[in-house]
RNA sequence: GGUCUGUUCGUCUAGGGGUUAGGACACCAGAUUUUCAUUCUGGUAACACGGGUUCGAUUCCCGUACAGACUACCA
């Protein structure tokens, strides 16, 4: 078998489409199983649209999540350069080529031109509006013009596109790995620009071009780039690349939560979950777009959730890291239908990858969360905090979010308990609790835990009882984690201090 | 409209001519827990429809429906 070598071709026209990191996923997967190469390319042949920054937001993001590329933009090689803006020239000498052996012809015809005769065929009711067999010689191009007309014409500098003469009554057949054989009649293909007017080639001709030039074995992409595909394999025929051409294997799309439809930014904000891997701010609108990573996604994380959404192993195991997979995947077993987007499902990910982490791993999260609020805290307590903490959260900013309480006082206390539990019971436990703290030599959960237990029998009350109320003076909150170990993490003086204050200012409600 | 692609629990999916159609997420219930969470146990829930082929079809074939992609001098 020939060296895989497979290439990932994102065009940098913003911020880079979670689709397009599974895109790359797959690609890699397959490189790195065969000990193949991985290569990205840059296709920028659409310079109205290049938006600056994007570039770099893709190299940037593929590191993020562990795809390495090791050949193209940003590392070099032997095929550089890998931004197809630089490679203008070698597509004309192309383009040139199949004008001298008759495949392709000049093309003339203004915007508006085009426009007129798409009208025209709309209004005989014609189902297909293209410039191709039926229409291009009704047409100002090359096959219509006489040759002297035509040299004059492209001497005098008139703007015009190359087109790919399409054949009539061929059947064009596409073998997708994926999808099997997919037959296409020629008639159905339109006469593609191949080289704009600004001398930019369009994708077909640069794509199929720097896919041989560059020994590509498998073109692994998206279900949308499926239609066009037979345009494709007709390019590598007419330029004799036939036995040269890699294979394709046309992905499922990955589709809205809700509703059907390519999963777009729009449903992203709309759902309230993340599109891009890192932020991504638009350079133009200033908007600011949330990554996955910035959301507490971590990357091992989206990789296997994402490995898994159009691909399965066969078997019932769900984690897998990057290894893992790479040994795992097979094309065979990549399906065929779309795959809705579940973020509950990343979610899921993420809290297992998290709750594997070691609590010196997790301190490191809290740690950084804290040093962005300005708040000192020792390595030792951080630890501690996850310890206890790591069984609830989802993301790293969890431990913050979750447990504010270990380093402030609650300013607000959970209304509900309060009017459940703080009655006349609590309110006493809790004086003669504090007191008992207070008095101890020592403090730590074992002692906290028997000193309640002391009291609460001493006054004939059973501790279930108070322990919300003890809970809510701490935290401020209903729910949370061991009380015992928050007392022992935040200290006798503040345990004191809190229940105190609690005492001095809330009301009893219940009885 | 045309061309192409697809359709198994709500979601991701396994499976494949004869199965109690399996797993995971989510959801619900029970157990554990000082609460919540975790964990454990259990539960609800699916082969789009209609024809064929066949002793038998969810599985193969053909239609229909529905959905999606594409239909640019965008990728």
């Amino acid at each position: 078998m020939k060296e895989v070598r497979v290439r990932f071709a994102p065009s940098p026209t913003g911020g880079l489409h979670i689709g397009g990191i599974r895109t790359a996923l797959y690609n890699y997967l397959l490189a790195r199983q065969n000990k193949g190469t991985m290569i990205l390319r840059i296709e920028d042949t659409d310079q109205g649209r290049f938006v600056p920054g994007a570039e770099e937001y893709i190299i940037q993001s593929l590191a993020w999540v562990g795809i390495k590329i090791d050949e193209g933009q940003g590392v070099g090689g032997p095929y550089a350069p890998y931004r197809q803006s630089e490679r203008k020239e070698i597509y004309k000498k192309y383009a040139q080529q199949l004008i001298d052996n008759g495949h392709a012809y000049y093309a003339f015809d203004t915007a508006e031109e085009l426009e007129v005769m798409r009208e025209k065929l709309k209004l005989a009711g014609s189902d297909n509006q293209q410039y191709g067999i039926t229409t291009r010689n009704l047409m100002r191009n090359s096959l219509t013009i006489d040759k002297p007309d035509v040299d004059s014409l492209l001497r005098s500098e008139t703007p015009y596109v190359i087109r790919l003469k399409v054949p009539e009554n061929e059947q064009i057949h596409v073998n997708d790995l994926i999808r099997g054989e997919v037959i296409v009649d020629s008639s159905q293909i339109d006469d593609k620009v191949l080289m704009k007017s600004d001398g930019m080639p369009t994708y077909h001709l640069a794509n199929v071009v720097d896919d041989y030039l560059m020994k590509i074995s498998h073109v692994i992409r998206g279900e949308e780039w499926l239609p066009s595909a037979p345009l494709h394999v007709l390019l590598y025929q007419f330029f004799g690349w036939q036995n040269e051409m890699p294979q394709f294997a046309h992905l499922p799309l990955l589709l809205k939560p809700d509703g059907n439809g390519k999963l777009s930014k729009r449903d992203a904000d709309k759902m309230g979950f993340p599109i891009f891997p890192l932020n991504w701010t638009d350079p133009k609108s200033g908007e600011i777009s949330e990554g996955y990573k910035e959301s507490g996604y971590l990357p091992e994380a989206l990789i296997n959730f994402l490995a898994f959404l159009g691909w399965n192993p066969g078997t019932t195991q769900e984690i897998f890291s990057m290894e893992q997979l790479i040994t795992a995947f097979s094309i065979d077993r990549i399906g065929k239908a779309g795959a809705r987007f579940d973020i509950q499902k990343a979610q899921w990910f993420n809290q297992q990858y998290l709750k594997a982490k070691t609590d010196e791993e997790l301190a490191d999260f809290l740690l950084d969360s804290l040093d962005k609020e300005q708040i000192t805290c020792t390595r030792e307590m951080a630890v501690k905090i996850c310890n206890v903490m790591k069984e609830r959260v989802t993301f790293p900013q969890d431990f913050w979010l979750q447990g504010k309480f270990f380093f402030h006082a609650p300013i607000t206390f959970d209304e509900s308990v309060i009017s459940k539990k703080w009655n006349n019971d609590a309110v006493k436990v809790l004086h003669a609790f504090s007191m008992e703290v207070d008095k101890a030599t020592g403090f730590s959960a074992e002692i906290a835990k028997s000193l309640l237990e002391q009291v609460t029998a001493s006054l004939g009350i059973s501790s279930g009882k108070i322990l919300q109320a003890l809970r809510v003076t701490l935290t401020g909150g209903a729910s949370g984690p061991d009380l015992m170990m928050t007392m022992e993490i935040i200290g006798k003086k503040e345990v004191c201090r809190r229940i105190n204050h609690a005492l001095a200012t809330l009301k009893i409600h219940a009885s």
